[in-house]
DNA sequence: GAGTTCCATGCAACCGGTTGCATGTCAAGT
DNA sequence: ACTTGACATGCAACCGGTTGCATGGAACTC
């Protein structure tokens, strides 16, 4: 049976030390106002008594927590973790720790998440937020919010461009002689989606070739095996998936068709999470979900530190990684 | 420029509702101590100021925050992210927050992770801890503690155990011809790969085929790679991994010497993080992380309110799950 | 109708810090 | 020697709730 010590109050130290309660918090929040005898008598004490600043108090009588909160839809999308990783790290750097949300997808369960986040942390970052545009403004009405990957105006924001990237993926299939391609999309509602097929359909309007979008609902492997059928009987000779799952998914479902990849037909993903790490590796769209989620953490830093609110609109650009699933279209 | 109100608090609210602090509070944590009348009173009178009850106060007073705390060694991981998914929900279900901590594998970061969730938790749980058995006793002195993976009596813990899955996949690829298998371990310090590695010898001698063992220090999917050259060396037909990403390293790096998979060489991961999302579907042992974060969650819980420590030692039992990469082994 | 019980509510202390202001001390300035 | 100011420290209010105990009135008992 173990039994657990209970905190030394910031009381029991000033007696032990001979001062009065306040001294004992200068000594630790600025010990500059108190000579230095006083300081590391203050200390001394504190360390032999094992005192650590209860955290809880000290955020009700300032209002800072030294918290911030990161809501993502999706953990177990891979998209996210390393994002995750970075904001984390980012924080880190200012002794902020992160409070982790994951609404499955589901707005109302995002609400209830910001609802009880808000007042125990100093600010927000919403991922790839489903909630409506009121919503979002509504909460960013009452604390500090940035947003990654969606664009709404007054609130920061931190927005991945794929569409830089899945313009390069055009070209460079269309430079392959592909002249059909299709864009297995993503869910409806999804900012990024609709990034994405809108730039499919302005780089193939601009080089005269043709695409074809081909529904899948969610973002997973089964929804790009099940679309397997939809893109062939397209035309197509290659595919832009909405993300690495779903190309992945597509890839299987060309492989149980007996159709090669890349001999016979092209295969391109978005967001570069499973590339690398897969065999054949996959072409894709990098993602920069890393960069999102530190700029995204310092932007909202910046934000508590300044008391303003700035209108900023931070964009990263993404390119094209080549690996092994893009070739020369080969019949006709 | 946004504006942000600032909190109602429970005594404008009682002003407003003409009753004391006191009845508020109680309106709000229990309402059957106050007369009906007098509840909704305030009730209304709380929904018309916008009233909200400010978590840190109450969390001084109280001393319960309702957050706990889940503490990873690498989110970027593919093990890990359905078991902080699923320890997310578990908690959800009590009201529960999750702070998480990523300590980059590094036990100097735990630690301080440690230090400063504690105070704003009311409980822990330590995910493939890589701290010293001493630094969790004594952390496991001061606050609640579950351990997922690491085996320390005393403390409450959820263990895979992949030894059973493993010995199943030795037993299956020994069914299917092979005699000599390799084994590509993962970190030193890990509980999971000395578990693993003594699955394998064990479950080898039992049956008289021979294990050789082949290091791959990090988990990844170069360390795996790499690795092959050693592991063909051996002379080994097959190859367990530490685990898919390292697996998926062995089928790159066997690709790439022009040997098929899985007619001359049959490959199997461990974690099943991958296997059914790349092709050919890898075949795996099963990993259980999503049980695990449930049951820790659950566990802790638990403990928080029996305020007893049980010395629970809970374990999940892994299997074979079998896809494309084993066959019989053909040359010899 | 006096005594007892019970229930709803208020009072005030408390959780553990922070901080504006007052006070006391000591040295420098004239 | 007296003023002035700087500096170190203490006092007490405050952050926003919770909770043990006291109180007062209504209902119930005999």
């Amino acid at each position: 049976m173990i039994k657990r010590t209970k905190g030394v109050t910031i009381s029991q130290v000033a007696e032990a030390a001979g001062v009065a309660r306040s001294s004992v918090s200068r000594a630790f929040t600025r010990p500059d106002m108190l000579s230095p005898e006083t300081v590391e008598r203050i200390m001394k004490a504190a360390e032999a008594m094992g005192y650590v600043p209860n955290h809880t108090a000290r955020a009700l009588s300032t209002g800072r927590h030294g918290n911030i909160g990161l809501i993502v839809p999706d953990i177990a999308n891979p998209f996210f973790p390393p994002m995750i990783q970075a904001a984390q790290l980012e924080a880190d750097r200012s002794d902020f720790c992160i409070f982790l949300g994951n609404t499955e997808e589901n707005p109302k369960q995002e609400d209830k998440l910001v609802g009880r986040f808000a007042g125990q942390v100093e600010g927000l970052v919403l991922a790839s937020s489903r909630l409506s545009d009121e919503r979002i403004r509504a909460h960013a009405g009452k604390l500090p919010l940035v947003l990654i990957n969606r664009d709404l105006d007054g609130i920061p924001r931190v927005l991945i461009d794929s569409g830089s990237g899945v313009r390069e993926a055009v070209e460079h299939l269309v430079k392959l002689g592909h002249r059909k391609i299709a864009y297995v999309s993503g869910p409806s509602t999804s900012w990024s989606n609709k990034q994405r097929r809108s730039a499919m359909r302005a780089a193939a309007s601009g080089l005269g070739v043709a695409v074809e979008t081909v529904p899948a609902v969610l973002p997973s492997y089964n929804s790009g095996r099940n679309a397997v059928g939809a893109i062939l009987a397209t035309g197509a000779t290659a595919a832009v998936a909405f993300d690495d799952l779903t190309a992945q998914g597509v890839l299987a479902g060309l492989a149980e068709k007996s159709i090669s990849v890349p001999l016979d037909f092209s295969v391109i993903g978005c967001d570069d999470v499973l590339g690398a790490v897969t065999y054949p590796a996959l072409t894709s769209v990098s993602n920069r979900s890393m960069e999102a989620g530190r700029v995204a953490v310092f932007l909202l830093l910046d934000m508590l530190q300044s008391r303003a609110v700035r209108d900023v609109r931070y964009v990263l650009e993404t390119h094209l990684v080549m690996r092994e699933t893009t070739a020369l279209q080969s019949k006709n």
